[in-house]
DNA sequence: AATCAATGCAACCGCCTTAGG
DNA sequence: ACCTAAGGCGGTTGCATTGAT
């Protein structure tokens, strides 16, 4: 067992901390702040590496901290924070103020468990999941949080296999269809035969295959939201020049410059932009259009191809 | 009461990124 | 450009607790 840079020296004590231990970090950090953690241990007096101090801080110590269960509002946008950017315990931790990634990731992984194991025993889906897949767990409860399962029916399928899917009905511009979005962070979830597939969970059917360029030619700075009854959340692209101006709480019209527009908000909470979900001036999904270098609002159904699906970044339920 | 299994969660591991020399 | 240390993060482990038998 290899030890970490930091934590090779013979004294460091491992485990669970004592009491003790937990005074002289406390002492130590609200008296002096934390710089360099891997100077925190010897000034504190502790047996620790650095490394293991800023865990115990950041996990457990720092009075900022909340515990306890998670309330049902938590736990819809874990969800649905999960449902867009996949195990990015870190991203969801920071829009729950007080909770940490490491107490997210527990839960979930706990959920997940949970999910699996009741669906086992109710036998009704087949979705293929262990512990720490990258795809959810689904089933019906979860469309109470706009998580609906009809949306992944191609997660049912074996994504191990080359198979080639069949034609799925589109998942993502039914009525009801959950946000989605592609990911132009860059990372990929995985490749198969030379082309990566699109990032996130959704993404995994032959029919959002990409390549890397393409992906790295998307436009990278994307505006976080969520709607305003929390319940669904995803990336604007970099539509409008004037975002920064708007004033929180307002709301404002994203109008692609051709008439059509959709009603936005920015709220101080999380610094989010808030779709409004009660206005009818939201049209059923917005893409970014490669050529053309900008945002289009749809408002007819479309039916996907793999061609058009590269170009597509994001979209909105119509129900907003 | 004793034993075993399941669960929850704190802590660790290893990898990646970044900054500084 | 390269190396190294530190920080950050996701995945995993292992122990303590709880529940079932």
């Amino acid at each position: 067992m290899g030890q970490h840079s930091c934590c090779n020296q013979q004294k460091v004590k491992r485990g669970l901390w004592s009491p003790e231990e937990d005074e002289k970090l406390i002492r130590f950090i609200t008296t002096h702040g934390y710089g360099c953690w891997s100077e925190v241990p010897e000034k504190a007096g502790l047996q620790r590496c650095g490394k293991s101090c800023r865990l115990r801080w950041i996990n457990y110590l720092r009075p900022d901290i909340r515990r306890g269960k998670f309330s049902p509002d938590e736990e819809k946008l874990i969800i649905n924070l999960h449902n867009v950017v996949g195990n990015k315990w870190a991203h969801i931790a920071s829009h729950l103020p007080g909770r940490t990634d490491n107490e997210i990731k527990n839960y979930w992984n706990s959920w997940i468990k949970k999910k699996i194991n009741r669906k086992h025993s109710s036998t009704s889906m087949t979705t293929r999941l262990s512990s720490t897949s990258k795809c959810a767990s689904i089933d019906q409860s979860n469309s109470d949080y706009g998580y609906n399962p009809t949306h992944l029916s191609f997660l049912t399928q074996d994504m191990g296999t080359n198979n080639i899917k069949q034609p799925i009905q589109d998942p993502i511009f039914s009525s009801t269809s959950t946000i989605f979005m592609l990911d132009t962070s860059g990372s990929v979830l995985e490749e198969q035969n030379g082309d990566c597939i699109a990032q996130t969970e959704y993404f995994n059917d032959s029919m959002w295959q990409m390549n890397k360029n393409q992906l790295s030619e998307l436009p990278s700075q994307m505006l976080n939201y969520t709607t305003n009854n929390g319940m669904n959340s995803g990336y604007l692209p970099p539509l409008m020049e004037n975002l920064e101006s708007i004033i929180e709480g307002q709301n404002c019209h994203l109008n692609n410059g051709e008439g059509r527009e959709c009603l936005i908000q920015k709220q101080h909470v999380f610094n989010e932009w808030v779709v409004d979900q009660t206005s009818q001036q939201c049209p059923n999904y917005l893409f970014w259009d490669d050529e053309q270098q900008e945002v289009q609002l749809g408002e007819e159904m479309v039916t996907p191809s793999s061609s058009t699906m590269g170009s597509i970044l994001s979209s909105y339920p119509t129900t907003l």
